[in-house]
DNA sequence: GAGATAAGTAAACAGCCGTTTACTCGCTTG
DNA sequence: CAAGCGAGTAAACGGCTGTTTACTTATCTC
């Protein structure tokens, strides 16, 4: 075990970033503080000092992950496929907040704590972005598919989203997504 | 509490019901064997000696719960529709296994044994009922959107999906399941 | 009605969990 | 160099879990 040097705020990042990694690849239910703090090399009982609680652990972890700008940043034009881009590319390197949430939606107390956070960070953000009357709807509808698609994919893991996107696929989802923002209705009223 | 007469049959589908109300409402590892039977009124020990433990308890549950048919029945000209109807309108009735799924997926041994089924018993006999070359990628597409509906409608139940679905979220939940079905590809190769 | 079969129970088991308490000891400040 | 603050630890607490063992008792058959 290497030698740590003492460093409260270090420690504490240090347990935060491996209660992320934990919550999102177990859940919350199954993390325990003692797996998250074994990780660090570290005491269970700092974990509950530095956080209080591995309810507030969980809320912080979740919280910081949580960022609406990585649904808004594409240009509107390109929105599908710029977005489509940012997740199948990038998404293997970072931690992320859907896996935490739907992996955590077990536990009743995580769930509430996630809800609140999805629709402060999140929903009511991403309303306000598409804007209108029914910016509320599109904002529902975005993270329906968003949601599905991490939950597939997290869930079935061998399955088509996995890795190479199938181009029959990728466009698919490209053209749901798209489809959101440009507000496209089918002709059938 | 009322009285029980002896039956064990009786009382072997009192407790894989009671266990599928309890994973669907509070997942795999929040729901107890204690709670489970103590909603039948019935000693924890039963639900073992009947099924072995309380991951085949599970697998039982929710194996009995998935159908591929209720996804299937619906003709191909008004699939979308028909698909959306049947899953608003009669969802509240029966239990969900999507719930049971989504909700399970914190807990790694109940999602190994989820994962099996929903291959075996949906995600398998969906594509080959798409048939084709891209049935299965069809299949993983349906299946993303049902998850995502779902699973976004459960986790956040105040939204738009929630009772009656606004009409504009209804239009394009059913357009994007009949662009599955019809095999519609954007005009952009 | 007596005995056997099995439905159901009570209680304990070992092993986890989050959290608390009391403690050690490294580092910084005088 | 000595004092003290605080980072970090060890160990235990109470409570919960799935499961097992030994037992009671209702029901059915002869």
């Amino acid at each position: 075990m290497l030698i740590r040097k003492r460093d409260a705020d270090q420690t504490r990042s240090d347990i935060l970033r491996a209660a992320q990694q934990a919550f999102a690849t177990r859940g919350y239910a199954a993390s325990g503080v003692r797996d998250i703090t074994a990780t660090v090399g570290v005491n269970p009982a700092l974990a509950i000092r530095y956080f209080g609680s591995k309810e507030k652990l969980f809320e912080e972890a979740l919280n910081a992950l949580l960022d609406v700008t990585m649904l808004t940043q594409p240009d509107r034009a390109n929105f599908g496929k710029q977005l489509v881009e940012a997740f199948v590319v990038d998404d293997a390197l970072r931690i992320n907040p859907l896996e935490i949430l739907v992996r955590s939606s077990g536990d009743s107390d995580a769930h509430a704590i996630a809800y609140r956070l999805l629709c402060d960070r999140i929903h009511r953000p991403l309303a306000e972005w598409f804007g209108g009357p029914d910016g509320h709807a599109k904002s529902t509808q975005m993270l329906t598919l968003a949601v599905g698609f991490f939950t597939y994919r997290l869930l079935y893991p061998l399955d088509a989203w996995q890795g190479q996107l199938d181009p029959a696929s990728r466009e698919w989802l490209e053209q749901a997504f798209q489809s959101i923002v440009d507000g496209a209705r089918p002709a059938q009223s």
